[in-house]
DNA sequence: TGTACATCAGTGAACGCGCGTTCACTGATGTAC
DNA sequence: TGTACATCAGTGAACGCGCGTTCACTGATGTAC
């Protein structure tokens, strides 16, 4: 055996985080091969060693992300306890609303980076997604305070606050109204999550 | 002289339309100046005719959405009243928010429907962008009932959860969780526009 | 310990296609007479 | 009313480049002796 066992995944992992870096900066469209492999310290040809063809690359980079700052988010947040404290639900929604996670272009949720791309990619990434979109409403669900009658809709709205403030903080960037919307996004995310669920029904009582 | 003086400007027109179309459905890089100009009944080499490029065609073809349905939406929406209704708001969130909207590939907002190609467009393409914001958030902030502390932050929050809901709903599509969050999205924001502003405030009070 | 060997990750030239853009031209059109 | 004309919107061939992908090869590496 010519080489370490672990040299070839070694390897796929280092083209995997180039690629999901410069995907996430210029868009999957204007990322190419060369860039990749040259950002991994290799050649063009090699490519097709690791990967069957650009889309499974961009699976690929997706997926990084996803086991990667996406299952720290979940696992800080407390995705798997059962009972998970309210604070654990404020800080996911604040690292993900945080100014750090707008301005880090190439670490940045890719659902923020590359909307478009990543809805037009295969069915397997937007699956993964589903997953990634499901932890984190399951979380802010059972983070809610109980005895509320909508909390698995505070709970999805959370998540659009959280992905929509991002998306237009990043879109209309370098106004001030893209800080408006970040800041009040988060604001406003925070103040549902303590007042709890249905205001509309609470404020009739 | 050959062609009537409003020949020309509505060919211009009829080619932004269709690549207004085009875009939405297949995304800025996707679509080439061949499938517009066919889909103009036309043929490639008169394009330069119209537009210095192709960048400038997509500039071209969001204004015309904002200028279009875009438009549209914020003078329904009561957008230039003084003291719009609280209706006039819901109304907005109700359209933009609504199935019909979403499976409206083709007519989409073109930040739901393209958010990565607008962040990655000129300047002059967000700016306008950012004036649409503008309104739409100036509407929910003048709708909003007056006398609470919040009214500013609700109404970008709106913004930002329409944008969020509709733009996860598009991406995450064809699960039962796409859907639930649109309509979580919606419950939410007519929820948030008829309670008012700072809940958490008001639930101390 | 040193050496020959087999493997296969990586190389780099080449291919082919598609796309944005250019350009010399053409012919439909409104106007002037 | 009919005809010659000038204009310029539209044509379509061509260019050139870049990118995804292929492929024959090479040479670094761990193993066997």
């Amino acid at each position: 055996m010519p080489y370490r066992p672990e040299h070839k995944p070694e390897t796929r992992a280092r083209i995997v985080e180039r690629a999901r870096v410069l995907f996430n900066r210029h868009g999957y469209d204007n990322v190419t091969i060369d860039m990749v492999m040259e950002a991994a310290s290799l050649t063009r040809g090699g490519f097709y060693n690791h990967f069957r063809n650009k889309q499974e690359l961009f699976a690929a980079a997706v997926s990084s992300f996803l086991m990667g700052r996406g299952a720290r988010w979940r696992s800080e947040a407390g995705v798997n306890s059962i009972d998970p404290a309210l604070e654990d639900a404020a800080n996911m929604l604040r690292s993900y609303l945080s100014p750090g996670h707008l301005d880090d272009l190439e670490g940045q949720c890719p659902m923020i980076a590359l909307p478009s791309d990543v809805g037009r990619a295969e069915m397997t990434v937007r699956d993964a997604y589903g997953v990634l979109l499901d932890a984190m409403v399951g979380l802010y669900e059972r983070a809610l305070p109980s005895g509320n009658g909508n909390r698995r809709s505070t709970a999805l709205a959370l998540a659009a606050l959280s992905v929509g403030g991002m998306v237009l903080a990043r879109t209309i960037s370098d106004t001030a109204l893209g800080l408006e919307v970040r800041e009040a996004a988060l604001a406003k995310a925070l103040e549902m999550l303590t007042t709890g669920a249905d205001t509309a029904t609470r404020g009739a009582s």
